[in-house]
DNA sequence: TGCTTATTCAACCAAATGGTTGACGATTGC
DNA sequence: GCAATCGTCAACCATTTGGTTGAATAAGCA
């Protein structure tokens, strides 16, 4: 793989990891916390949150037993830019995205 | 797959695509034109072209024997949409801009 | 100390991915 | 008509991916 857009791209076409993501927006959570709105296997979710650490979207520090999870918006900051580059996008239509996001939320691959 | 932003990230995870995507920036382009800057096979740059135009990031029009293959922005700007719901992202940065590029273009992964 | 909780590791599996090669259907030009 | 060109298809291969289960490691609690 070794670009650093490949991993962010591969770790972001995934469904799971995109809706761990949304739910880290939220607040700083243990491995177990993430995992238990799914319905895949706690060691799924690991591989999932290993993914996304390896792709620098998250941070992941244990303290005590607890690993919690922290996302790190730089490297979608990255990918990001990289999209602006195919650009001259116009400024965000929130009615759009508004949208959009109903679509995402009721993502029939995602059990939560 | 099944979720637009899926197939959408998975395309643009693979270094080749985006080298595709980023030629027809420049122009529409036919298959055996944008195939000849790789060292793999015409098939295999046939199947990268499926891809994207799975994905939403390509059209393809067939005229007389030669296949034009075209940009289209629309799935590029909803893969954008959603990182900016991750978003607070301050203006893009123009210095980092220019040094992510240069990082890019010289991707060892691609042969071109 | 011993039980419980938190997380990862290891081995395995099915499916998808990215690549190859050679044959094949269309289209164009001589 | 016939040969060359454009592009895809089919079969195959190696690797990666996302999932499982059960054992193992580590830390807190009683």
């Amino acid at each position: 793989m070794a670009h650093a857009l490949n991993i962010t791209f591969a770790a972001l076409a995934d469904p799971t990891r995109r809706m761990i993501l949304s739910m880290l927006l939220e607040d700083d959570m243990a491995v177990t916390d993430v995992a238990a709105p799914f319905s895949t296997s706690l060691a799924a979710i690991s591989k999932h949150l290993q993914v996304l650490a390896d792709a620098g979207l998250i941070s992941q520090e244990k303290r005590g037993r607890v690993k919690w999870c922290k996302l790190e918006p730089d490297a979608l900051r990255a990918a990001s830019i990289w999209m602006q580059s195919f650009g001259q996008f116009e400024p965000v239509n929130l009615d759009a995205f508004e949208r959009f996001l109903a679509i995402e939320l009721n993502d029939p691959d995602l059990q939560p």
